[in-house]
DNA sequence: AATATATTGTGAATATATTCACAGTGTTAT
DNA sequence: ATAACACTGTGAATATATTCACAATATATT
């Protein structure tokens, strides 16, 4: 089966849902659980979970720990895989904050931001270096994704070294539409599109009655 | 013609480039550039901008100043309408810093923190008020949509008492998934699952070629 | 005035995603 | 043993989204 972006955001979640269960004491669960759980459906569960080719018993479900695995299998890098973090403002700090640690295959390994004040200070384990060092650090540790996290005038720029750089995905957290490269994957998280969005169905629900 | 999601996630997109394209002197536009600058097809912006009741000339595309409006009209509510905001962190303080004042119709009219050191503070003008208070506050001051940004573990708790409070649409950064009724909107911002799907991505292409 | 051109608006075709419906399976209760 | 049960895996049906393909339109050109 072919495996769509959709799919891929349905497992990442399995799979915190899952991790979360087992960490209290759950050893199987069903389909009919986890879709309750995830906001899907048990047969949309059932078909991601054929897609990465697991297969679980019509009596018990499935185990939990050989389910993350899979999952786990399935999504993630061999080795660990390593990001950058450009802009360490408010929200960049909170990105490192919340994100480091957390997954054992992904890491914040560079940081970089433009401020003079900034460079060179370490937080978390990652020093933060200058935006001119993007085009010499990222190749040296071999980083592939990166995070955008600085103001909506900088971020083409910044995106632009960063794809000279090498990388290949960027998950883009300023408020504009990046022009890249084809055979580079973008995901724009625009908080005031997002707002947007939800005053929009708050609104119907409001007036209107349900929704989505 | 049902908008769905997507529909008006493109909508919100395309106003924006519309917006700064006007700001840059442009007065009309057609579906094949806007295509490209929103990154998807004409015929879906024809369909999208046919599905607000807007229509363009054959010749000269669509005049922006209009299309601009038509889309307003279609997404915004007729009056301000208010957003609270839980959660005085890095992201929170991040989040007032870009959002307040960028869209006419929307305002973040409350800020509430358990942190008393917190509370009781104006910033972009708003004040900053116990959590205690969001029964009293968000009905006073008649907000329908909430943005979270507290950790993982008090999500759920805020979630709760927002809804109660009469909040319809939810905006949660937080990295748990919110149970919470039917009828109320919700979309998850979660920072870790959105750096994991890039990784996902970004392997592939690294490894395979090209890709979405 | 006739022709060529570029674009919109849209029915129809296609592709993708979701849901339905049920056979196949091991377990438990009788 | 056998029947009843609750579940998975999946082909088929349905629903949704996107793309194709072209008539209709207004202008520019000759
Ligand atoms: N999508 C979201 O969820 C979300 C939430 C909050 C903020 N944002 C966006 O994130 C961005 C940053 O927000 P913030 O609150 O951290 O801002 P901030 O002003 O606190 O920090 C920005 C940082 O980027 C650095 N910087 C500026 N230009 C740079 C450049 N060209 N190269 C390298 N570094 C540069 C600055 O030195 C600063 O450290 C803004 O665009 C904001 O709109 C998005
Ligand atoms: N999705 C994203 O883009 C993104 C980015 C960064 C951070 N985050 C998430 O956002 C959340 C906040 O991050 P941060 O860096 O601002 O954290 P922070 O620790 O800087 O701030 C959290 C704030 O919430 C307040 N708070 C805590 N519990 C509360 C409660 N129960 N009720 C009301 N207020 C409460 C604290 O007093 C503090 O002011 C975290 O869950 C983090 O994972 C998401």
């Amino acid at each position: 089966m072919k495996t769509s972006e959709k799919n891929i955001e349905r497992l990442l979640l399995y799979r915190r849902i899952l991790i979360s269960l087992k960490n209290g004491g759950k050893t199987n669960i069903y389909s009919k659980q986890l879709a309750s759980l995830a906001d899907c459906t048990p047969e949309q569960v059932r078909r991601d979970i054929m897609s990465i080719g697991y297969s679980g018993s019509p009596v018990h479900g499935y185990d939990l720990k050989k389910l993350i695995n899979s999952i786990s299998e399935f999504l993630d890098a061999n080795n660990l895989q390593k990001v950058a973090l450009v802009g360490l403002g408010h929200l960049g700090r909170s990105i490192i904050d919340y994100f480091q640690g957390r997954r054992p295959k992904l890491m914040i390994a560079a940081v970089f931001d433009r401020d003079p004040d900034k460079i060179d200070r370490v937080m978390h384990g990652c020093r933060c270096y200058s935006t001119e060092k993007i085009l010499e650090v990222i190749p040296k540790e071999n980083i592939n994704v990166a995070i955008i996290a600085v103001p909506a005038s900088g971020a083409q720029g910044v995106a632009d070294l960063l794809v000279q750089a090498g990388i290949k995905g960027i998950l883009n957290y300023a408020p504009v539409k990046l022009t890249l490269p084809p055979d580079i994957y973008v995901e724009n998280r625009d908080m005031i599109l997002a707002v947007e969005k939800v005053a929009y169905f708050a609104r119907k629900i409001t007036t209107e009655g349900s929704c989505t």
